[in-house]
DNA sequence: TTTAATTTTGAGACTCAATCTCATTAAAGG
DNA sequence: CCTTTAATGAGATTGAGTCTCAAAATTAAA
């Protein structure tokens, strides 16, 4: 499997952190879907491909992947943070059907430059940015 | 105190549900202001102002008010909800300042326009949604 | 190499918000 | 009143996530 090694030495360098099998074994997990999974979810997938890595191990590596952008943390207020890699995939917010769990990606940029403006007029700077549309999906409507 | 006693009673015969003391200064509280607090904060306060309510009836209540619309619960993504009364307050969305905590208000009827054009192209039925600013704001940057 | 120093890992304890349980208390309605 | 039904509260439980610390692995030094 073994995808973008590069990238994750280069973020694990960046935090002064070695390159473990563990930390592979998790980024490639992760890389493996374009799903939006929450911790447990990767840390058992780890558990039935065969791997061995602890809980501790799945939580710490998912915040350095976080936080050097290799990975993209979604909060639905839940209870559950879910993760999705960031290889190709660009800026987007979620619509999240509250039916079946379906999550759509929808992206605009007129609805983005309204943000700036908004921030701008609160002399505020914007460091991230939460959007979901929560509702019924086509299919559970 | 006892703030907009008829909401309160209208909300739990709409559930089914009794009025009682309790559930009156739950409501009382959380009327009092126009912060953005915790269940936890509500709880303390009111055991601060001497009432005896316990914290399940408090975490019960709130969530009666949320399904009759008299509360907003705002999911921050931090692990706690908070909520802040409907009572004159129109549609908002947030402001959050990752700095001081601070939590300023905003609407922009644009944003909500282009939201509802989005739900349409993906034939969704949009229920709720959150929009939220996350960044430093105005004395903190 | 062999040893010493440093980092990572993993098992399980712990935290904290929130929910659940169930015996006790209170209220409604004859 | 008395019976029935609902609400309350104390504390147990849950569940996601974090922390601890001894053991294992890796790196650096000698």
């Amino acid at each position: 499997m073994a995808t973008n090694v590069q990238l994750l030495k280069d973020a694990l360098r960046n935090e002064g952190l070695l390159y473990t099998p563990q930390r592979q074994i998790i980024w490639d997990e992760i890389c493996k879907t374009d799903d939006h999974r929450d911790a447990e979810e990767i840390y058992f997938k780890i558990k039935q491909g065969g791997h061995k890595v602890s809980r501790a191990t799945v939580y710490r590596t998912i915040d350095v992947l976080v936080k050097n952008n290799l990975v993209r943390k979604l909060e639905l207020g839940d209870g559950r943070n879910r993760y999705e890699n960031k290889l190709d995939s660009s800026h987007h917010d979620h619509i999240v059907c509250i039916q079946c769990g379906r999550i759509d990606e929808f992206m605009d940029e007129n609805i983005e430059k309204l943000q700036d403006e908004i921030a701008k007029k609160y002399q505020f700077k914007i460091v991230r940015h939460i959007h979901q549309l929560f509702g019924l999906c086509r299919d559970c409507k």
